[in-house]
DNA sequence: CCAATCTTTAAAAGTGAACG
DNA sequence: CGTTCACTTTTAAAGATTGG
């Protein structure tokens, strides 16, 4: 299919190139990767130009490298990456009978070429990128949910529910189905008819699950409330820790207790799963008469 | 046994690309 | 053309809870 681009796209598809070039390591970026910058940056599909487009890329990597070459040969560093395309193992068809261990197979030729065998035949092969950018990317949300937070004061109770998702895939695994569970599906289908009429109780709900619980003393210090749900609580404990981020960042399943917190969990650090645990001892039930 | 609640990580599977 | 790679997307797991 069209084998060439028309000047004017290649001119502009160049300078696109050459900027994404120049804001990522040669070592590391991909073709592909650039290619797809590419296709952010246009508006209709390069699909149809794919090839034409790997040629230019081709040709303004090569260039964007030569460049850097001299340029750091300069003064500098050591130019280790110097070749690009180092390692490689050429398969050297290592019985790779089973496509299900190829993948190990991956992991062991990288083991295995180290034998002296250095082919380099990948020379463009450049290796996946680091994405200079995502530390960027990642500071800027944290200091956005840190300003977020602090704007938002605390006063996000209940109320805020909107939260992110951030597309996450929650969704989608919802759909799925957790484990086969067969057949004992329980019946629930009455639950149209039952309650669906307004249920005036809150706690009504079809499970016990949304039923109010005293809180301890600790918790109701931490959360400002006397009666919450278990899960509500979940939710809460959780809307707490993400503003203050006492969420360890080395380890974020490890939450850092400030003294309030302390005093439910009583010690320094808690693993979010052993969390849950925890606070079941905070739990008790309301006994009404 | 499953319902809602939260999150993070790790690993698998899947997809597209490139080399020989 | 086929095989392997690198990258991306998806899923599961870990933890507790109550009531039907």
């Amino acid at each position: 299919m069209a084998s060439e681009l028309p000047p004017a796209q290649r001119a502009s598809y160049s300078a696109i190139i050459d900027d994404i070039l120049s804001a990522s390591d040669l070592d590391t970026i991909s073709a592909k990767a650039i290619r797809k910058g590419l296709q952010a940056k246009v508006d209709y599909d390069l699909s149809q130009q794919k090839d034409s487009i790997t040629e230019l890329i081709m040709e303004r990597f090569n260039k964007v490298q030569r460049e850097r070459e001299a340029g750091a040969s300069d003064g500098a560093v050591e130019p280790a990456p110097t070749t690009n395309g180092t390692a490689h193992a050429k398969h050297s068809h290592t019985g790779t009978t089973n496509g299900e261990v190829s993948r190990a197979v991956k992991r062991k030729v990288e083991d295995v070429d180290e034998d002296d065998d250095q082919p380099a035949p990948r020379p463009m092969k450049v290796k996946k990128e680091p994405k200079p950018e995502a530390e960027s990317d990642e500071q800027i949300a944290r200091r956005l949910q840190a300003e977020y937070s602090k704007g938002a004061g605390r006063s996000t109770r209940g109320g805020g529910a909107p939260s992110q998702p951030s597309k996450k895939v929650l969704g989608a695994k919802k759909e799925k189905k957790p484990k086969k569970k067969s057949a004992t599906k329980i019946h629930s289908d009455d639950d149209s008819d039952v309650n669906t009429s307004s249920a005036t109780e809150k706690t009504a709900s079809k499970g016990g699950f949304n039923k109010l619980l005293n809180l301890s003393e600790p918790l109701q210090a931490l959360l400002g409330e006397t009666q919450l749900s278990r899960p509500q609580t979940v939710k809460r404990i959780w809307a707490y820790v993400k503003e203050r981020e006492l969420q360890d960042p080395s380890d974020k399943r490890e939450i850092r207790c400030d003294e309030l917190m302390r005093g439910v969990f009583k010690s320094e650090r808690v693993n979010m799963f052993k969390m849950n645990k925890v606070l079941a001892q905070h739990f008790f039930p309301i006994e009404e008469a």
